[in-house]
DNA sequence: CGCAGTTTTGATGGACCTCAAAGACCGTGG
DNA sequence: CCACGGTCTTTGAGGTCCATCAAAACTGCG
């Protein structure tokens, strides 16, 4: 891993600066975040953290995107989270992680030594605010995505998948999620069965289903057209004006 | 549902003052909950909050379990979370909740005004601190719960769930998880089926089954006796000595 | 007893997994 | 330039686990 690209970055500047867990931050409590900070970079495929490591920092995600999983002895894996920029990695208060933590694409995260990140938690309330808010808004996605887990077909599964990747993709471009838009899809085959709880195999079918049906099309391997939104919506089973922000 | 039973209960005496969001409040802290509070109680089967409800208190489960859920038009439900006593219902920065919320049996609530609530966030540290310790636990059962639903089959994820509540209630009790321990099971197969991402008869069909196997046996229909713990928990699928805390 | 709710058990079918092989894509090196 | 291998993706054939539909057995209660 280089450790070069975002090192003299200011984090006035930053381009997560106002999602991440510093969003609240006064500039003298910036102040301090900068002087404990430090930037890592990882290859797409490299491991960031291994479930049970010793966590010496915690960190936000600024550029990239970086997979939570699980996996069982027998090699079943669950992936149980996306981390894109401005999401939070590791957990004040322990110090083993919970999951493996793996760079799916590029990844540059911003890290904090984790005791000196800790007491700011103590003295600033803004990062303790913040970081609740963060961690309330993960734990309703954690649940919203166990109906798709637990109820939904595979074919509800994939445009529920492709839904959110659209969505979010939208609102880090700040324009809204339109009929003919299009994005990167980031992840392979075998990385959406992990999230989705299929085989690879199974993801392959119902996209070249969704594709034969005309709800999306690809541009090369890794772009993805969307026509017409609400149709796709339709695909995923919800509720069409049901609950989430956008 | 009557709303009397704890009306008078001094939080000193709470059962779950150790657990519950205020377990890190300092006398004069605790004052200003009291003045705030109020207790519900409501039957098994009772609505607590339908999801998009306003939410005009945050609250404590004192006694009895509650259940938080999804439901899309077409009927399938999952469940998205088991809230028993000390866990906190609501969150503090959201004015509808996002899930329905069931008393699964007979229940009391401890409530506090939101607004209120929301300003103690802001001044006391220690309410703050203990929700977010919450919320980050939470979010890995959520997160461990994933595995289960998108990765674990129908005889693992029983397995999983009887273990999870063996566990829960030994802890509840104060003594270790043993051999030949006993422990009420307070779901439906119904309810069972809806947090494990499954049908009622394939619930049925895998306790029958685990019951003809030995690996437990029940008295009545709602007391699970587990002889050997080491056993069930193989059924789990999961690492034997891997990651929780007890 | 008789009824409503819950649980068990059976028979059948289908959605998804497993195993297998061929095809597409991409960088490397002759 | 094309051949070559590696990785990822697509497609096919067959099998299995679990859902679905259906009915009987059990439980508690007026």
């Amino acid at each position: 891993m280089n450790e070069i690209a975002f090192d003299s970055r200011e984090c006035g500047s930053c381009p997560i600066r106002h999602r991440a867990v510093c969003a609240r931050c006064e500039p003298d409590e910036l102040d301090i975040l900068n002087n404990v900070k430090y930037y890592r970079n990882y290859e797409a495929g490299q491991p960031v953290l291994w479930a049970g490591d010793q966590m010496e920092f915690v960190a936000s995600v600024v550029k990239g995107i970086a997979s939570l999983s699980q996996t069982m002895e027998d090699g079943r894996t669950q992936m149980v989270g996306l981390l894109l920029p401005s999401d939070f990695i590791g957990r004040p208060g322990r110090d083993n992680a919970p999951f493996d933590v793996v760079a799916v694409s590029d990844l540059t995260i911003c890290c904090f030594r984790k005791r000196p990140f800790e007491e700011l938690l103590t003295t600033t309330p803004h990062i303790g605010s913040r970081l609740l808010e963060m961690t309330l808004d993960e734990l309703d996605s954690a649940r919203e995505w166990m109906l798709v887990l637990g109820r939904k077909t595979a074919r509800e599964k994939i445009a529920s998948l492709l839904a959110i990747l659209a969505r979010r993709d939208a609102s880090l471009k700040k324009r809204p999620a339109v009929n003919g838009m299009a994005f990167e899809l980031p992840l392979t085959r075998e990385a959406m069965a992990d999230y989705l709880g299929l085989t690879l195999e199974t993801v392959s079918r119902q996209i070249s289903a969704l594709k034969k049906a005309g709800i999306i099309s690809l541009e090369g391997k890794r772009r993805v057209v969307i026509p017409e939104l609400e149709i796709l919506l339709a695909e995923t089973g919800d509720d069409v004006d049901g609950g989430l922000i956008p």
